[in-house]
DNA sequence: ACCTGAACACCGTTCAAGT
DNA sequence: ACCTGAACACCGTTCAAGT
């Protein structure tokens, strides 16, 4: 009789007493995601994690597309900063270190954030706030959603940057080398060859942050000054 | 004895006389992409149009990720514009344009460049062109690598968000509803809800992209302004 | 109605065996 | 050295059958 192992022992199989609901499923997919990250999470160890048949999922949930946009909602839950509503840059500066934090710190947070567009409970409230302190501006109707757009741009792409930069630190101990001694390219590529070192060299995320944000802060203003 | 179907039946089974070669690969693998798209993208479909057994192709690429990796530096051949090299602004308008453009008008490129950071032959001219630019503005040397970071986040950012978008819209036809009709949000969430119809409006992706950009221009004038 | 058990149609990857 | 054939350890998803 062989001793049970793994998962199996961590886990006794317990009946269950009550039926499954969604949020479960979607805690439950959040604590492998950050456990055991997201590679490890597949429709079967979510089930096993509530002592359940993969198939039992499908009761509540449509598809794994549907858990990934929960998951990422769910994820989001509770982000939103106070803030002041005086003024705009600083509202701005509150939500949009709000989200990368909250990107950056869940464990690859954004690879699930890539195609997301439903907006779910926990987004919403951050759209809001968002759409608020860029209406108080004195930009546009039409160029607040184009501000809304570029700021979610910079601060997705910017944490995913982030987060699969901090990735690959953790796994290549001894710091990353990002431009492959290629020693013929040296003088086909003089600019790139200036600047390799210092694109190897460890970022600094909050300055880079701070930077890009203010540069469209910077752009915001141009444009308000722009128009009549 | 049953007649040959499916991919069998376009490509007879004639024997190869030459011997495979990694170009040859990601070759196929371009045009299974551009062809059938990302997901229909695998091993056994890019032996298949070799006409070769999936096992065959590791004799050639490490793995799967090697092959995205050689894909995507495939993908940006020859995208590097002629710049004039007087004004910095006009060139990497040039550069970022045509970068956007050849990650969206290349089938599901911006789904394979999300984790890339080997620097192929194909995006180092692009690389080097962008240094160039944007060292000639004025920028301090660390500012330039900031800055660099900020538009290849905004460039690939955009360029994933407009394919994702683009793809829905080919999907859902009749436009996109990114707000769900949640009446009781109305109160709730002002802001969201007056910008809701906006958010689903069509959007003008070339306007879009040239808002964020012009904005990064305007953070880095500001920047070279405020240093000494 | 909800879950199990078993299956299906896939994936990436490995490896002994052929040529 | 290069490729085949077959297998392994996975995936998401479906469906009849149990309770």
């Amino acid at each position: 009789m062989a001793l049970p192992f793994g998962a199996a022992a961590r886990r006794p199989a317990r009946k269950r007493t009550s039926f499954l609901t969604q949020d479960e499923i979607v805690a439950a997919a959040a604590l492998i995601l950050e456990r055991d990250g997201y590679d490890a999470m597949n429709m079967r160890t979510v089930a096993a994690e509530l002592r359940v048949q993969a198939a039992a999922l499908y009761r509540h949930i449509q598809n794994r597309a549907e858990l990934n946009d929960l998951l990422f909602d769910y994820l989001m839950a509770d982000c939103a900063p106070h803030i002041r509503g005086i003024d705009w840059r600083e509202d701005m500066r509150l939500i949009a270190n709000a989200w990368r934090q909250r990107l950056v710190s869940r464990r690859d947070a954004t690879r699930i954030a890539l195609s997301q567009v439903s907006i779910g409970p926990n987004i919403a409230p951050l759209m809001d706030a968002t759409f608020g302190a860029l209406s108080r501006s004195g930009l546009s109707e039409n160029d607040v959603v184009e501000a809304y757009h570029a700021c979610l741009i910079f601060v997705h792409g910017f944490a995913s940057a982030e987060a699969s930069h901090r990735d690959l630190l953790s796994k290549l101990q001894g710091g990353i080398r990002i431009a492959p001694p290629r020693p013929e390219w040296a003088e086909a590529y003089p600019n790139l060859s200036r600047f390799a070192d210092a694109l190897s060299a460890p970022l600094n995320f909050d300055a880079h942050f701070a930077f890009g944000l203010e540069a469209l802060f910077a752009g915001i203003e141009r444009r308000i000054a722009a128009s009549p």
